[in-house]
DNA sequence: CTTTTGTTTAACAAATTTGTCAAACTCAAA
DNA sequence: TTTGAGTTTGACAAATTTGTTAAACAAAAG
């Protein structure tokens, strides 16, 4: 079978996304989808056949993306406070354009429990724990274990755009505002990471 | 309509609230719940008519109990190093029972945009706020906008709650360790705090 | 013991969401 | 222009979830 490439599969997962990880619709019904996207909610069907398939499909690219994304800074040749200068970048620009990603894996997690085994891809996250702990006796860091730093990192970053608008609320900010104020972290947390 | 109260509608309030704040199934259906409740799924229907009214119910209470909870911490009079570290420990504490209670609250207030701009209850926020900046001028606290200050303080404590399951994964842990690690934080997010 | 009132249950109806199918449509190739 | 493969659409069927009702049940009141 070959195809045409009219764009709408791509539409509708391009949709699926931006549903799912920028307004953190978790749980969008295949009409929404479809409305979002313009087309007929049968569409869905014809390309991807199940809801389920395109849910899997969306959250498959999108575990593969993030790690993808992490992958790239993680492997990069550079002095460890510069790869997290950069790591810190990256992140939060990503983060700030899909702030409910992470939140969609989870969730995710939690309904295919039986996953949660298979996965473990834990090389390079055992590569960048040897890495912090290397630093941390070189002195450049304070000593811990080098899970809590990855914690405290990941926290500090992600934690602020899932929480968003909590705290536009209670800071009784705007969304402009509130992106200013994302912008800034990126040297906060740095600094708190680095005292 | 007096009552002969048999439990049961606490029942399952309590259910619902340990389905969606401790398990994370955000969306359980009101069979799941019954069932979860051991109870027939027409109750959910005589005690909140219906499965919107029991979804309100247990929000709103959600949101009253933490903020209850931080608001007894905030209140109290006590050195501002101490409020902290008793900050920490309720809110952990608090945290570790139902990790998906601020979950919860941000998808649903997601849901109802609209009651977003009402909700505001400033004056305490403000008033930490205020305490925090104090503490800055003292020179207790490295100098930063106070709300980048709460904002890594909630995300040190939140976060690796939320996203424990991703976590365990990546870390090849199982929950007692998790649960481990997590005790150990309290004092790991005291030091990073206060340097 | 009977009645009354509140609770629980099962069967049914309504509403919502998802999946299927055939017909209509579009565009490129013959 | 006609054909044909892929695409889009609307109507319909199936599945899932929610809400209603009447009858069965249980316990306190009379």
């Amino acid at each position: 079978m070959s195809t045409r490439d009219t764009g709408t599969e791509q539409l509708i997962k391009d949709t699926a996304k931006h549903l799912f990880f920028a307004e953190g619709k978790l749980h969008a019904t295949t009409q929404e989808i479809a409305d979002a996207a313009g087309v007929n909610r049968t569409l869905v069907n014809y390309y991807f056949r199940s809801r389920d398939i395109l849910f899997d499909q969306v959250f498959k690219e999108a575990q593969e993306g993030f790690v993808c994304t992490l992958d790239e800074v993680f492997e990069s040749k550079m002095p460890f406070k510069e790869k997290i200068r950069n790591l810190i970048t990256v992140f939060i620009k990503e983060t700030a354009q899909y702030p409910f990603r992470q939140l969609f894996i989870i969730t995710e997690m939690n309904r295919h429990v039986e996953m949660q085994a298979k996965k473990a891809s834990p090389k390079k996250v055992q590569l960048f724990m040897k890495e912090v702990a290397e630093e941390m006796d070189k002195g450049g860091l304070k000593k811990m274990d080098p899970r809590q730093f990855i914690l405290n990192l990941f926290s500090l970053m992600a934690h602020p755009f899932l929480t968003a608008p909590l705290h536009k609320v209670l800071f009784g900010m705007n969304d402009e505002e509130y992106a200013t104020l994302m912008e800034d972290r990126k040297q906060l947390i740095y600094e708190t990471i680095f005292p």
